[in-house]
DNA sequence: TTTCTAATTTGCAACTGATGCTAACTAGCA
DNA sequence: TGCTAGTTAGCATCAGTTGCAAATTAGAAA
C-alpha cells in the first residue's frame, strides 16, 4: 500500500475528501504486517479517535480494497483480514494463534492447471496451514496430555 | 468419502446411531461433486424428508468432517462448502457463477516455502479464481456494456 | 415384543461478521 | 463565510452458524 501522503494525493485527485478518519486509517495500515481484521483496526483506531465508528472502518477498508490499495484475505477462520501488501505473495496461517504471515513461494511461481477443463484463471491464492515458530516452541514445553487435547480441538 | 454402506459400518463401529437423517445425508453427499453448502443440502434433503432440521444438517456435516470423511472448503464467498472428495486436490472458483470445481495441479505437487521462517506446514490449499467454461461462453455473447458492468461488480 | 436409556433431533435463541439506510455532520470549493 | 456533495455514525438488519434444552428415537437388554 502507498504511504499516507501518497494516498492523500490519490484521494484528492479522485475528488474524495480527506477526513481525519481516513487519514488515521491510512497511517494505521501503512506497513502494517499483522493482517488486521476490521474489528481489530477499530479497537486501535478508537484509542486515537474515540467515537470513530466501526461502520466507517468497514467503509474505508472497502474503498481502499476497491481502489486496489489493499488486499482482502479470507482464510476461512472468522473475519476477513486486510493486507496492505499488494505485491504478489501468499499466506501462512498458524492454526494455533491464528496469525497470518506473508510468504513467497520458491518453486512454481506460475502454477498451471491440469488443462482441458476450459478454466480462465485470473488469480491464484496459496494458503499454507500449520504452526508458526513461536507456537511450535510453546508446544514443546507442554505436557503430552495438553498437547493431545490441543490437537483434538478444532 | 466412503459409500453410504461403508459409512453406516463406521458409525455402527463407533456406537453412533444410524438415524434416517444421517443415512439420507450419506446418500446425498456420496459422489456429490457440487461442493454444496449446508443450506443447499437442507433444501434437497427437505424434499425427501420434510421436517428435517437445518440444525441436524450442520450437526452431521460437522461430525463427518471431524471424522475426516468430508473436507470443509471455505473460499471466502459466503457459506462454507462441503467436499466429499478427501483426496489431495485443489479448487477452482468461478467468479461469475460461484461454482467450485476440483482441480489437480500439474507442476509443483509439493510447494516449498522460502525457508528460514520456521513454519511447520501441515497443509497447503490452492484456490484458483477466474471464469469457468460456461461463463466464458455466455460472456462472449453479451454487449460490451453489460460486460463492463459485470466486471465492475464485486 | 416390550422396556429403557443414552444418543440424536428439533426449534429457537443468540452470536459474529458484515452491510443497508438515513439523519447529522463536514471538507473543501466558490 | 456559506454552500453542498461527500462522509460519518448509529441503528436496523441480514446471513451463516452455533448453543441450549426439551422431545424424540435407535438399538441394546430383558
Amino acid at each position: 500500500m502507498r504511504s499516507p501522503t501518497e494516498l492523500a494525493q490519490v484521494f484528492r485527485d479522485k475528488q474524495l475528501k480527506l477526513t481525519p478518519q481516513r487519514q488515521l486509517l491510512f497511517s494505521l495500515l501503512h506497513q502494517n504486517q499483522s493482517h488486521p481484521t476490521a474489528e481489530s483496526l477499530y479497537e486501535v483506531a478508537s484509542k486515537q479517535m474515540p467515537g470513530i465508528s466501526l461502520r466507517t472502518i468497514y467503509q474505508t477498508l472497502g474503498e481502499l480494497a476497491e481502489m486496489g490499495e489493499l488486499q482482502l484475505v479470507d482464510v476461512g477462520i472468522g473475519a476477513t483480514r486486510f493486507d496492505p501488501n499488494i505485491a504478489d505473495h501468499h499466506h501462512f496461517v498458524c492454526e494455533s494463534c491464528q496469525a497470518i504471515h506473508d510468504v513467497d513461494i520458491l518453486s512454481a511461481p506460475k502454477m498451471s492447471l491440469q488443462s482441458g477443463e476450459g478454466f480462465a484463471v485470473n488469480e491464484v491464492g496459496v494458503v499454507f496451514r500449520g504452526h508458526c515458530n513461536q507456537c511450535n516452541h510453546k508446544q514443546q514445553f507442554k505436557s503430552p496430555g495438553s498437547q493431545a487435547k490441543n490437537k483434538a480441538s478444532k
